[in-house]
DNA sequence: CTGTTAGCGCGTTCAT
DNA sequence: ATGAACGCGCTAACAG
């Protein structure tokens, strides 16, 4: 006998509650649902006590079976181990609880069968609604669930897919960076992202760099991709001559990891001989030469603003999809120190 | 009417795989399950077909209340954000979905509050076993739930809950520390520790700590614990006279990083006047200083195991308790230069 | 206010 | 090899 069929056999059910209040089975639905108000203080108290003394707790799988309703929602992580999707899943999983929600991970690795998989579970599982922040690559599937479930898109936006999305105003973001290099007296910009993948930021943010840059007269700017060369790269930039200081520009957390991880294999002095500015807030910038300045996103509000939105759609808003556009908060430390 | 019921309605179900297929409801559950021998091919593949044009996806919800299979693993974690639990939780993640499990993330904040609210909603949905990363704060509750179902406890033990226990071999971890430290010159050791609070591997590693200390007729060593005089204390014992080079052995990665950042903040070169190795690895260590020498825990690896521990028990083992202790893995770097 | 009944989608006897 | 019928735990009509 498997430990599976005791449990099962000593699950305590409605029935040995109502049995024990000595009411049917749909006085307790009642007690336990939002019917409360129906029922007589008498019996409210009979089923009350019958529940405490059984340890008596709903069975939500029934529940959702029944109502449709499972209480579960499901959330699409592109990379787990990515600081700011921790962050932004944190947020969201404590909004969950707030409101009697619990959250079903689904890291997808960045890799399309993954995410195949994950929307399979996904659908089996019921979940109500969709938090995804992830690569969009399986774009039939994710248009065929989300005409059976609200869905709201965290960070990156997918094309075709017409949802809610919550994430940062790049543009506002990189004109921040970018006058703050300028103020500083920083006119040789580089700005460092992860490979181009068609997910939105990267392409916002560099869009954004370059047209911004072009506004400033005295500015020059040029945008290189992590990748093996990266420390090749980033020497030739350090190297060739430029209208004046250098600066790089970060933009996110895995490209400034990888960046100062480079230029301190260059054997540069953080951050003697140019600027960097970071898109995203890691906890051990103020360690790295005299500390990273870095554009701190509200990653805990994004993700429960997430979360809200989602709810919104559960009790059956119809509006039209909306974005919903975070600031960033900039963070001056060492490695912005004015050049002037 | 909400987009509920609009997904409810469109469901496709057995019912509708049976009829379009010609066949009863019970011969397309023989397909989906395991008895899809006892099917001929001729149905088999028209059941086959049927699905696939259908798109039908079985209802884990409904499998799982007939069989008490919901295929849905819990995994409470005490803190989100600390990269560790992070890591691990992605090892047990694969783990799960190579073998057709979902994962339901259960924070809890360190607040025994929200753990009792977890652990009420991990009941509620049924989960086959639970992999538990937290403080263990509601005994009773754990324990209870320990009757019902699997649990394996990871990196941390919990007294009078006799599960598997699957995490790090501390005394062994300690001594390649505390040997690494020794060789290299140090004399005087400070363990700093975040506050002891019962969990297992804090008293452990400290407990290990004192004892391997004194085993070495030339080391000193004392223990302090992260608060908000940290750099007072640091301060202190770096300037006392001691018996020799001085260095920190930071007990995990939360540790590390208030460690590094009082002493940053204390105006103190890193690591120029004392050493410093890390229980934990972290991929910015290289960065700070000459770099922070570290003990890496195979977290991924230990995540796996952990699942797999929980597989076997969900496949019915009733062997003994075990423990999986893991050991690390040492990389040198500048923090920890020879001071002989 | 309360109990009875009929499913939700599926797995599992029993027959055949 | 296959189908009919029942029930998992619960909610939602419908009666009373």
């Amino acid at each position: 006998m498997s430990s599976i069929s005791i449990a099962q056999r000593n699950r305590v059910t409605m029935l040995d509650v109502a049995e024990r209040a000595g009411v049917s089975k749909a006085s307790v639905s009642r007690f336990i649902g939002d019917d409360r108000a129906l029922l007589s203080e008498l019996t409210a108290e009979r089923i009350e006590r019958a529940i405490a003394d059984l340890g008596y707790r709903p069975n939500q799988m029934a529940r959702g079976l029944k109502r449709g309703r499972t209480r579960l929602i499901g959330m699409l992580i592109a990379d787990v181990r990515n600081p700011y999707s921790i962050a932004v899943m944190h947020g969201v999983e404590s909004a969950c609880r707030r409101h009697g929600y619990s959250l079903v991970m689904c890291n997808t690795d960045r890799d399309q069968v993954q995410e195949g998989e994950q929307l399979a579970a996904v659908r089996a599982y019921n979940v109500e609604g969709l938090i995804v922040n992830t690569l969009g690559h399986q774009l039939d599937e994710l248009r065929e669930l989300h005409r059976e479930m609200p869905m709201v898109l965290v960070d990156r936006k997918v094309d075709q897919l017409d949802s809610d999305l919550v994430g940062l105003d790049n543009p506002a973001a990189v004109a921040t960076a970018i006058n703050h290099l300028h103020a500083q007296g920083y006119r040789d910009l580089m700005l460092v992202s992860e490979p181009q993948d068609g997910t939105s930021p990267r392409t916002e943010r560099a869009a954004a760099f370059n047209r911004q840059v072009q506004a400033h007269a005295d500015l020059q700017g040029a945008v290189i991709y992590t990748s093996n060369d990266l420390d090749a790269q980033l020497h030739a930039f350090l190297q060739r001559p430029g209208p004046g200081p250098k600066a790089f520009f970060c933009a996110n957390g895995v490209a400034t990891l990888a960046t100062t991880l480079a230029l301190h294999r260059l054997g540069h002095n953080l951050f003697d001989d140019f600027g960097l500015l970071a898109l995203d807030e890691l906890d051990w910038y103020p360690l790295v030469g005299g500390g990273i300045t870095a554009l701190a996103q509200p990653t805990h509000e994004i993700g429960v603003r997430a979360f809200e939105c989602l709810l919104e759609r559960l009790q059956g808003s119809q509006s039209p999809t909306r974005t919903v556009d975070f600031g960033v908060q900039l963070i001056v430390r060492g490695s912005t120190r004015s050049r002037l």
